[in-house]
DNA sequence: TCTGGGGTCCTAGGACCC
DNA sequence: TCTGGGGTCCTAGGACCC
């Protein structure tokens, strides 16, 4: 393999240890590497609870991994369980964030989740050090100075590289750093035999690589391109490509996204069956959805309704999604319809225990579009005036100052789950 | 993993057009 | 008409990520 042609960078792939933990621990001045404690979210839906986030310590004495559940957890005074303030965290990674601006400029900053960022350290590297490792240890030290967090960090020549150092290496290194580039990937990415530790591979992939006769990244690396790309379309060409670290893609032009789209969903907390008690949960999530495209400034021109149904049999269906192309919107009212609608096209009576709601196709909100026929033109003012008003109050004082009354029946989950972040506990005082 | 939640991307196959 | 074939667009569903 020639790798001259090939883009040679320096990036730095850093996550924050056990993030959600860590935070909890330096909150409660203790050290995150020493403290064994566990972030467990108690919403209505995860059958008592769903642990989010481990510390090292409390996934050594306690064996407890993150998404187990809290029939797994031991009970045990030294194990230290607490709800997750989802706020708290979003606030955090503001300031790491910023903390990271002091190394690279916002051009090569790249965050990548609440917990990971990719710096494209390619220009600025040399001024924190004589090696990319000194420059790692300048940043970690910087960070754990200023948040008493603790970083891993993946360096490669290559996003792709820098990711799977991050991965599969850096947290066995004394520095938790670990540096990969073109000649070291054969000694690091070929030997990996669980493909899944790999980014890209999951469940499913991987036994689709089994079943072609491939079992590690080493026969990835040694298999005919060209047939893989026959076997898996696209999908191929790119494992092919990560498993001899080449990543050719612009991390500029990544983020650029095809089609943004937001949404919200939920698990049910049980089977639901009646078509009233569904309606209701849609709505609700319409409106969520509703408000947070309001919120961007922005109006839809497509819905989308996901429904999973409760446990099938082999071979039933296990859920139905559909899409329609709406005259563009931010109206609870026009959304909810349309969800609405959709639903009772698609269902037939089958229990159901996931829904999600989305909306694409996000324009700049250019006001309202008025419907002659839709009510008068002084209703529709009037109700889009409502969507705005609710709105800001709650953003002032949180989801629960105004719920709609048809929430307060049963089956409705939106003032459950009023104070959740991301499904989980915001954590804000007055919620 | 008998159910967390919010996202993005890819693809097969149908609809439609010429 | 018991009608060809290629191109483009759209959508449902699958897969992955954190």
């Amino acid at each position: 393999m020639d790798y001259a042609n090939e883009p040679h960078g320096v990036f730095f792939l850093i996550d924050i240890k056990s993030f959600y933990a860590s935070v909890e621990c330096v909150q409660r001045h203790e050290n995150p590497l020493r403290t064994p404690l566990v972030v467990m979210s108690e919403a209505a839906n995860t059958n008592g609870g769903l642990i989010l986030a481990t510390s090292p310590m409390a996934k050594k004495l306690f064996h407890v991994s993150n998404v187990s559940r809290v029939r797994d957890v031991p009970e045990d005074n030294r194990l230290i369980v607490v709800p997750p303030r989802m706020n708290l965290y979003i606030e955090q990674n503001l300031i790491i964030n910023n903390i990271f601006r002091q190394f690279v400029t916002d051009q090569d900053l790249y965050p990548y989740s609440i917990d990971e960022s990719i710096l494209d350290m390619t220009h600025s590297w040399h001024l924190f050090g004589q090696t990319h490792r000194e420059a790692a240890l300048a940043v970690q030290h910087m960070v754990l100075q200023r948040t008493g967090l603790y970083t891993s960090i993946g360096i490669g020549e290559t996003p792709v590289q820098a990711k799977i150092a991050l991965d599969v290496y850096a947290k066995h290194d004394p520095d938790f750093i670990d540096e990969m580039t073109y000649q070291t990937v054969p000694k690091l990415i070929w030997p990996i035999k669980d493909l899944t530790e790999v980014w890209g591979i999951g469940r499913r992939t991987a036994a689709h690589l089994n079943r072609l006769g491939i079992y590690s990244m080493d026969d990835l690396a040694h298999t005919d391109p060209y047939w893989l790309k026959e076997e898996m379309g696209v999908i191929g060409t790119q494992l092919f490509a990560v498993a001899w670290g080449i990543d050719r893609s612009k991390l500029s032009q990544r983020i650029k996204v095809r089609e943004p789209s937001l949404g919200n969903s939920q698990v049910l907390p049980r089977d639901y069956h009646r078509q009233e008690e569904i309606e209701l949960v849609l709505r609700e999530l319409a409106n969520q959805v509703a408000s947070r495209v309001r919120r961007h400034g922005k109006q839809a021109r497509r819905v989308s309704l996901s429904i999973g149904f409760a446990y099938a049999a082999e071979g039933e269906r296990g859920g139905f999604s559909h899409t329609v192309t709406i005259p563009q919107t931010n109206s609870n009212r026009e959304i909810a319809e349309t969800v609405i609608t959709m639903f009772r096209k698609y269902w037939e009576r089958e229990p159901v225990r996931n829904v999600a709601v989305s909306c694409g196709q996000l324009a700049a909100d250019s006001g309202q579009q008025l419907d002659l026929l839709d009510g008068g033109i002084e209703q529709q003012i009037k109700r889009d005036n409502y969507d705005r008003v609710t709105d800001a109050i709650r953003q002032r004082f949180g989801t629960t100052a105004l719920v709609m009354a048809s929430s307060l029946l049963k089956g409705g989950t939106m003032i459950e789950r009023a104070s959740l972040v991301g499904g989980h506990n915001g954590g804000n005082s007055y919620e």
